[in-house]
DNA sequence: CGATAACCGGATGGCATCGTCCACTTGACG
DNA sequence: CGTCAAGTGGACGATGCCATCCGGTTATCG
């Protein structure tokens, strides 16, 4: 353990240098996350960043803090992403293009399912985020229920499910091209879509109860 | 590389403590694969199987035969799983019931994704028995389309996607509670099972196109 | 029972990653 | 322009895993 966090710089307030080195670490970070998962080796980034590891360490004293800052980004994307969802006129449109969305993201980026899914207790912003995707996500499935468009079984633990789903079909097509995988995850999210889409009886065969799962869960 | 594996005593012809070490091991090999997934160290396993880490490279030069070797058994065992699907007289309850089977395998062994998943060019028997597995899968699918019972659309790819998928929400649920990762698997499940099943118009809105996926797409 | 080849397990060297330390460099400010 | 605190990078010890080697042990067979 090295420095409390809360007593280091904030970023605004560095030298120069420092504050372009730290620019370069979080973008070096976010490809190297997106290429190849969240368990790369700290040298790795630092080298990609053209910096010492100490410079990465002092900045981001653990893999946590580097993770969380730069996921956060992307999980503000998200909620915009929710939010143009929540501004379209047609509940279940809105529902799948959020879900599709999203699901995308996590193709395109092999560490966006692990931060999504992890609980990251101490990064205030991050949880902040996540948050506001959840709230934002909630209030998609209501608006969808409340269409009729959407199965009134469904709960927020599916979409956990499908994100989980999702996360497994990128982890075990990471190797492929990039094509066939973003194509079974495309079919996946569609298959899962028309499971939970109404249109019939919907009682006529209930899926099993929801899972108890939240955003949380980890 | 140690000893060319075609010129090893064939596992009957081992001296008594050796064949009932190397069973030691193969049970010891199981249990930590299935707690702990593939990637566990080759010490772990020895350990467990109360021997050194010598007699172990020595039985099986390779974690890669150590992996075949133990779950060849699980696959034939998934063979006559779907053998008895077979015999079902409904197609869709059969259908049903393989992939149901199936995927509570792949959640009560951690390891089973990884290894179904995937391919071991150089391990015969695996592969046999994995092809067993595919042949009688393929067999379940025509013979419910067949029935008119799933979509005429559906592949093997299909299957696939859904392994992979509820290998994502095993690996993710991995330090949760087993039923709550189980009831989870459940309801994945059974939300693809009702997005394949006909009933109505199937080509009211077709899936996207599969993607070329095969048992041995790695 | 004795010889011997097969077998055993711990010790060992090699490699990758982590996270820290320290001698040197440089931006900011008077 | 000179000072110095902030910043830098590479070296380093620690740790964990892999895979092999070797001195001692034991099952098997005559």
């Amino acid at each position: 353990m090295s420095a409390d966090p809360s007593q280091m710089p904030p970023a605004a307030k560095l030298r120069a240098d420092a504050r372009h080195n730290r620019t370069r670490i979080l973008a070096a970070a976010r490809e190297v996350f997106a290429a190849r998962g969240l368990d790369v080796p700290m040298a790795a980034i630092a080298r990609r960043a053209g910096v010492g590891v100490a410079t990465l360490y002092r900045r981001f004293p653990t893999r946590t803090v580097l993770i969380t800052e730069v996921f956060t980004d992307q999980l503000t994307g998200c909620v915009s992403v929710v939010d143009t969802a929540l501004g379209e006129p047609d509940p279940w449109r809105g529902f799948c293009v959020a879900v599709e969305t999203v699901c995308r993201m996590q193709m395109a980026d092999r560490g966006f399912t692990g931060a999504f899914l992890t609980a990251f207790p101490e990064a205030v912003d991050f949880e902040r985020a996540r948050g506001n995707a959840e709230r934002g996500l909630r209030e998609l499935i209501r608006r969808a229920q409340a269409a009729g468009r959407l199965r009134a079984d469904f709960t927020m633990a599916d979409l956990m499910l499908l994100f989980m789903a999702n996360g497994g079909v990128a982890a075990e097509l990471a190797d492929q091209p990039a094509t066939a995988a973003t194509a079974a995850s495309r079919r996946l999210v569609a298959a899962m879509l028309t499971a939970w889409r109404t249109e019939r009886a919907a009682s006529a065969d209930p899926l099993p109860p929801a899972p108890p799962l939240t955003l949380h869960h980890i």
